[in-house]
DNA sequence: AGGGTTTTGTTGCCTGTGACAACATACTGG
DNA sequence: CCAGTATGTTGTCACAGGCAACAAAACCCT
């Protein structure tokens, strides 16, 4: 359907205002009025729509400035996503508000579960953390950021090395579990999705983001404001870019591979730790002083600068976001990243790029992954259903 | 401007009725209906406005099946754009009509000229094509597609290794010489946009384009339908991807990269031959039956099968489209090829992926080019204005 | 040949949406 | 307290597409 008719527009302009309000959390009236280029008295009206769906709400302006003060439009902290990061050793799952707050958290360890030990893990917490939401809340739905590759039109996790997982369909298992709608997506996909609205990609709109942790490291890129999905979904696979003739493999089994050159158990092996946070192997990696541990932190850099530099001639981004243990290589070797980086790619296209570490923190999986159903609503305010938090029957 | 008001609505189903004419030829009322969406009276209104615009015309139907028969709406042949193409060898002009036909090209033989006496030689050819248009034709603009880095903004090119061109201002150039808008891009990226209109990838919404000429080779990338073009224009230089720890350079002067590895220059030594065209070429590495030619085939077709791993990787596309002398690698080896593929890409992203020869021939970049100013035209069929073609001061 | 059926184009009317102008409201600053 | 400025509110208006009824042009069957 390429037309669009009458109620395409209203549809339209409301998801446009929900979105900014949703990404900004506050907004003044006559901020959306000036960025949406709507008329004052539209955007009234759809205001007053939001309102009534019970998606935002209106507050009285701290008046600062001449003029009458604008009513400031919020997201409402009463629509909920849940949103759940199924990972080699623990179960998380989080609740947050449609502002985008993280309002809940809690971690399940586990060990290597299998599809339906996690799934059945995850529906638990969210029943408990269900019942604990104020009366009046309403559930969107579930977002799950997966280490591997999602097919996100159905939630079929194709391959997820590290988990163990092939085919498995943990988005409908979920989805039966709880009741709710579930979507889910790669980890690392989610993390740029959430680095754009709530991080250090904020505002931008064409982003590479990479994320290194103890499952490889995965890779998520939004060009022109869309997120790279691919014809099924599995595209941004960007730790499996080929980058030496090496013939060591990465976790997928691909030779030569970022990921096979650039790896976290390499740093554990040469610094003797066994397991390390993410925190803890920062720490090393700045105040490692010897010459073993350095070769490795050069080799491992300039590899990094091979892969950056091929994403940087394919998709020409305004901003390239680190994440996990790869962020000390550039603490430590900035420099010679960066020199890398030039040399490996056309000047054209890297004369302008950032580079940033990621600024979310442990919340960016539970951010990326409420935006999953979080979207849902956005884009269709008025006919998404949201489920209330006592659906079942009250006790008499 | 993230709202959308009443204008805007129709300014879309304009739009989006002429882009389905243009890229059919011809359609019928009915057969713009069904797949629009939008009602029987709203499309007659619509074709109505793009008649009296001059961008289409209605003929009687050529009666087959029960019912009325439905007018056909075609794509006027009165309005064309010209198409330039700057390569070492020769400037290239064509005119094309908003139908998609070429009806005429003129190749200037030159020698890696000067931006300016590209400009010149193809400010020439147009001003004599233009005086042989029919009388009432009407120009939309120009599109260049050259070999290199282009600033898709302002029509500067960056970087053109081949022509030797650096930071030139060719738009503008060409735009003073002969009054018209122009619009410029790199030469791949034009092809895919061919190929996915009137080629081998017709129909597809995501779609790698690989081409490899003289001058190195080049790529180009639609997602979801849309050009990938990265922030300033520069995405897409998928022939600068990093595949190997070699250190061979390529014309951009980036090391281990797909372009340094498959050369056309390597055959053309092994063959013996000093110059030939990719009809020629293609010719021979069919029937080259010497180990030695054999070895570089091979060594080739598994540079190549690397690179097209990592882009099913990072795109997942629908299909990959090869141009110029690799469909060679691809015709003899295509076994070899396609394994190498498997080999180096993720099960989940290459087990769908379709691998075509360029369908086009010696008229894609013709018809690409074009589509830049077809696509002004097209995005603002009210607004747009056209320029005719007897413009000058007719003499008395 | 002619009436029935099917599909499509045309016309006039209707509904809903955003623009706009006029007015009301709420703040700052002198 | 009044001028100035910015914003919210209200009623009216223009206009786009939907819709229904009718006309037109083909096919089909008897």
């Amino acid at each position: 359907m390429l037309g669009q008719n009458r109620d395409d527009v209203r549809q339209h302009n409301l998801s446009a205002l929900l979105r900014m309000i949703h990404q900004a959390g506050t907004l003044s009236r006559s901020q959306l009025t000036a960025s949406s280029g709507l008329n004052r008295s539209t955007i009234s009206d759809l205001v007053t729509e939001l309102q009534e769906l019970g998606l935002v709400f209106e507050t009285e302006a701290s008046a600062a400035g001449v003029g009458r003060p604008s009513l400031q439009v919020s997201a409402s902290d009463q629509v909920v996503a849940f949103s759940v990061n199924t990972d080699v050793d623990a179960v998380t799952v989080g609740v947050v508000t449609l502002a985008g707050e993280v309002i809940a958290r809690r971690r399940e360890p586990t060990n290597q579960p299998s599809a339906e030990k996690a799934a059945a893990i995850a529906a638990k917490v969210i029943a408990s953390l269900r019942a604990e939401l104020k009366p009046g809340t309403r559930i969107v739905g579930v977002g799950v950021a997966v280490p591997g590759q999602v097919r996100v039109a159905d939630g079929v996790i194709r391959l997820a090395p590290h988990l163990g997982w092939v085919e498995v369909p943990f988005g409908p298992m979920l989805s039966q579990l709880t009741g709710l709608p579930v979507f889910c997506d790669n980890d690392a996909s989610l993390g740029c999705v959430a680095e754009i609205i709530y991080g250090n990609a904020k505002g931008f709109s064409d982003v590479v983001f990479l994320f290194a942790g103890s499952g490889g490291i995965g890779g998520g890129v939004v060009i022109n404001g869309q997120q790279l999905r691919g014809t099924a979904g599995y595209a941004g696979e960007l730790g499996h870019v080929r980058i030496s003739s090496n013939k060591d493999k990465d976790y997928s089994g691909l030779e030569g591979t970022l990921e096979s050159l650039v790896r976290r158990n390499d740093f554990l092996e040469t610094f003797k730790l066994f397991a390390a946070t993410d925190e803890e192997l920062l720490l090393e990696i700045s105040r490692s002083n010897n010459a073993k541990a350095q070769k490795l932190i050069e080799n491992q850099t300039d590899s990094l600068a091979a892969a950056l530099g091929t994403f940087v001639n394919i998709f020409n981004p305004q901003v390239i976001i680190l994440g996990g243990f790869i962020t000390g290589l550039f603490a430590k070797e900035q420099q010679r990243l960066l020199s890398g980086l030039k040399y490996n790619s056309l000047a054209a296209a890297n004369e302008r790029v950032l580079i940033r570490e990621s600024g979310l923190g442990s919340n960016m999986l539970m951010i990326g992954a409420a935006e999953l159903p979080f979207n849902e609503l956005i884009t269709r305010p008025s006919t998404t259903s949201l489920i209330s938090a006592k659906a079942k029957a009250p006790k008499a």
